[in-house]
DNA sequence: CTGTATTTTGCAACCGATTGCAGAAACTTT
DNA sequence: AAAGTTTCTGCAATCGGTTGCAAAATACAG
């Protein structure tokens, strides 16, 4: 094992001192710029790398990023993860990421090793039981800025980065009644979480605008996994009558619960109209392809790491709360389509 | 902004010294029991959290490991780095995460950062262009454990944790083969990167064995994303006679091939039967279901992170070649099931 | 050529934890 | 109680950059 070169071989070997070197390396105005040449040309040419740690150790900077996600092998939050690293590496920052797999107590661990590792920043977007940003404090009262995206808490003033649900999903809705439909139910997420209350917000006021009543009934809880999907699926079958119009709070649930209904010979969009929410890729393959909101996950995790840096470069002030919004908007497929029917193309042989 | 607290801190506070401290926290042997107790409690009541770099520093060890991946929103890709970040996050390991967005002077960008980041190992899955390893030479000759998953180089003798691709393309064809296929096409991929390049040959062996001639014209190499399906499938349209079987290298290159070709008035399966690979979720959402490859992105993330930590921990020898095949197989769904109809449900109303 | 202003460079302390080695303390043994 | 063990503790050096302050080198003016 080859040893490692420091900046006292390079200050040896060109006859000045350490102090020189380190000011050379990093473009120090006060280095004269014939000496910072010879500098970086020892430098490459004895294979210096400089080490991170002592500086990070004096700098008291990691140039890290840390981001806890609910999972990350999910469509969206995987294109957030891409945004995010795209940014961040070109911004020299590393990014050091941790599911919290929807439970508090991995987010408050994966927190915690955050904390210690002494992230410059921090990104999260909660899990599915997150009540209280508790774990968070260690963040807030030694100002290291922290920002929320996508899942937000919901009483503490934090810098977030959102969409705003209750418009898209006001949007969705009447698109829904737009299209005739008078008995509308939705299929929710936790309501303890943000984005699910909202868009419930969303489709309550819609259906008020609109004169159709809302009830207990006009709305089914789960967790929007796909088996949820054919749950809710086979509760509205029992309905009576049935609905003829559903607003599903995410795609994957909708495609799932699609396929459940078309299995009992429901036709879509002509018996029911369905609209989902995220754009997944796979709203444009189950058939009728999807109606959604398209929801910006790429753009997102650029947003998010950018705001963050911009804080950390002290362009702007953390303390200073505010909320980014990112626009979003309705595509509108053939499962809403009941008119049109002739831009689908045949389905079967 | 409250000051940190250090070992010295406690030392002071107790009247011991820094290295009795030191020793303590890390659980050292020679620190009496009744020292030790009173050191934990010390730290956490005056809210002592180690810095990393200093320790970092001094041990030469940074308990980070570094991956580097293609894309990070893939199905694949995402679900093999909830897989490491699982394994590392429960063995105390940090993961630096940066795509390489399939470019050889990113992934050569992203290899120095890591290097420089002193992560302990590394895990790289290789880009489209990626041709030889020479920007990995630094961390062979420094002896940092360097691990290949999925795509893997193949000049190199490099320790790689693949699944046998060969063998899964000869089992996927060979199924199309025994519902009667006589006439097989094969999208695949860039065939400089090792898994398309396998898999063609797996696709060719099972054709010599089962005696249907392989010609140039049997392959139709493309960039298996989604546009690429559509082209591929306008290109098989155009061939008289029609193939009757066609094996894609990857799920979602093959449903848009359906897609195209069932707009086209091809009925699958039983004009053509198609096979894919990854067992991606839209597989199951397309219609007619797409029997194709599972393929354990989750587990092989997994594996990869204990082998790395297997070596660093000096359980086992990097310089050992070895790769280690994981299990692929078969899922046989109704895109080939030329026979079976009745377990396809009605489609439409 | 001397004095002042400006540009460059270096000294030395510091960031916070780790560790080899030696010495102190506690415990055994005879 | 002295000698021999074993168990604990602490000194001091080290990891590799960074930075305030002062000194040295150079430039400029008169």
């Amino acid at each position: 094992m080859d040893k490692e070169i420091t900046i006292y071989d390079i200050a040896r070997e060109l006859s000045i001192s350490p102090t020189t070197v380190s000011r050379g390396l990093n473009n120090h105005p006060a280095v004269k710029k014939d000496t910072r040449q010879k500098i970086f040309d020892a430098a490459s040419q004895m294979g210096y790398r400089t080490n991170a740690f002592a500086s990070n150790l004096r700098k008291k900077r990691t140039n890290t990023i840390g981001v806890i996600v609910p999972r990350l092998n999910s469509s969206f939050q995987s294109s957030v993860m891409a945004g995010m690293e795209k940014v961040a590496n070109e911004a020299g920052y590393n990014l050091i990421i941790s599911q919290s797999l929807e439970t508090v107590q991995k987010e408050i661990a994966n927190a915690k090793t955050m904390f210690d590792n002494r992230v410059d920043g921090l990104l999260v977007s909660i899990a599915y039981d997150t009540e209280n940003t508790d774990h968070f404090e260690p963040f807030f009262s030694k100002g290291i800025p922290l920002l929320f995206y996508d899942r937000v808490p919901e009483h503490k003033n934090c810098t977030s980065i959102v969409i705003d649900n209750i418009k898209a999903a006001y949007t969705a809705t009447t698109h829904l009644v737009e299209q005739g439909c008078t008995n509308i139910i939705h299929i929710s997420g936790n309501l303890k979480v943000n984005v699910y209350k909202d868009r419930l917000k969303g489709f309550k006021y819609a259906l008020m605008d609109n004169d159709i009543p809302f009830t207990k009934a006009s709305v089914i809880t789960t967790d929007l996994s796909e088996e949820a999907g054919i749950k809710a699926a086979q509760q509205i079958l029992k309905m009576s009558p049935l609905p003829d119009g559903i607003f599903v709070s995410n795609d994957n649930c909708a495609v799932s619960c699609i396929k459940t209904l078309k299995q009992a010979g429901i036709s879509i969009p002509d018996d029911m109209a369905i609209v989902g929410f995220n754009n997944d890729p796979i709203t444009r393959i189950i058939e009728p392809n999807l109606t959604t909101i398209d929801y910006p996950g790429y753009e997102m995790g650029e947003v998010a790491v950018r705001s963050l840096i911009n804080y950390l470069d002290g362009a702007s002030d953390v303390t200073i709360t505010n909320t980014i919004t990112l626009r979003s908007e309705l595509v509108v497929r053939e499962s809403t389509r009941k008119t049109a029917k002739a831009e689908k193309p045949s389905i079967a042989s």
